[in-house]
DNA sequence: ACTCGAATTAACCAAATGGTTAAACCATAA
DNA sequence: TTATGGTTTAACCATTTGGTTAATTCGAGT
């Protein structure tokens, strides 16, 4: 059954589509307009221009993962417990919207002044990397870990999880996969990603 | 002293600049000439179309770093000497062509079809993944490392070194890092990342 | 000095693109 | 029934953009 939905809802959603996979400077208000059924000028209607819409639906895309991320590093007690809910639901997220991560990253990196209020105000605030910061010490001091940088274990953890997502065709080709050899290969990613970790770090007693 | 450049190349470095920092579809012919010096008309008059164009400086991209990386795999006698040549030359060219990761990646994600081709003929040949999977099996056997997927292996390595360089400004964020200190971060990531590695597949010893 | 072909440019073109306008449509309240 | 106000559209506009053309400049060979 097709539910009913409103223009400004139908427009929200191609636009998410087409700037997902465009990017900024690829997609085409008439893309979005086709998508969405209806005709441009009702796009200028509701959001008056593409830079206005555009900034709506990356708002969107990055209030869409990261609080749940953010709370996990206020709330985890320990290094091991953050590592393993980190992993599984930022894998289990980035599994969900695959275009997610290439699109946010690459918009950043082609503005990232006008973007980065974005990403701190009202929203989901500034990512507690202070926290995580503390944390990372507590466990060293405790003897729990070896000492390691926490910016560095903090880049481990983002790129060992991201990096699948952002180079996808690129492994695709290398490893001569199809996409469900890739899926197979995304779910089995999560605990060599723990172990990796978890033994480099000490914690596998 | 300025060196004597030719008019087509001029327009080569000119369009490197461009498409490295906007994109192929963020990228305008009448910069490229602005920044080259030159009419617009000369761009055609070389290279036909900016799809040409494009194609030619991907190409480019792509062999002045996978070459190099490719004869590591080729020749490295074990897994220890190869992460570690792996890490250090792989991120040394990184540092010193920030933009060609993002670019290569995100352009491939955009068209992987058309542009799969260029990565295997001619040129570099394609990824000798083969040699990197027989590589890790010989020391899994020989007892040096602890079972793993070498398609997992091959990609903590990918994602361990590219995604400081995919995610530079997102990250300079997160850290609140300014350009010094990133790049300093980068020059300890080397050696935290060898660590990393060879502690997790008990080469340590 | 002159010729000839390659190099270079100003001017131009057609299509694409973001955006606007004025009219038409349509539900609802008086 | 008919105002009324929000919604939707066809037609249009100005600018941008990739690409072309025809004329001009320039340098090497005669």
């Amino acid at each position: 059954m097709i539910v009913e939905q409103s223009a400004e809802e139908r427009i929200i959603a191609a636009a998410k589509a087409v700037f997902l996979e465009k990017g900024m400077a690829g997609a085409r208000m008439q893309d979005i307009a086709d998508r969405a059924g209806i005709n441009k000028a009702l796009l200028h209607y509701y959001f008056r221009s593409k830079d206005k819409l555009f900034l709506i639906i990356f708002q969107e895309a990055v209030m869409s993962f990261l609080p749940q991320i953010q709370s996990l590093f206020y709330t985890a007690p320990d290094i091991s417990t953050l590592i393993r809910g980190f992993v599984q639901s930022y894998m289990t997220m980035l599994v969900n919207q695959p275009y997610l991560a290439p699109f946010i990253i690459h918009e950043i990196n082609h503005n990232p002044s006008s973007l980065w209020k974005t990403m701190n105000e009202p929203g989901p605030g500034p990512f507690p990397i202070e926290a995580f910061h503390q944390l990372v010490e507590k466990e060293i001091n405790l003897g729990n870990i070896r000492t390691i940088d926490p910016f560095q274990l903090w880049t481990h953890m983002m790129g060992l999880c991201l990096f699948p997502f952002l180079g996808r065709p690129l492994m695709k080709m290398v490893f001569r996969f199809d996409d469900p050899q890739f899926d197979a290969f995304l779910g089995e990613r999560q605990e060599e990603i723990i172990l990796l970790l978890t033994t480099s770090l000490n914690l596998n007693k």
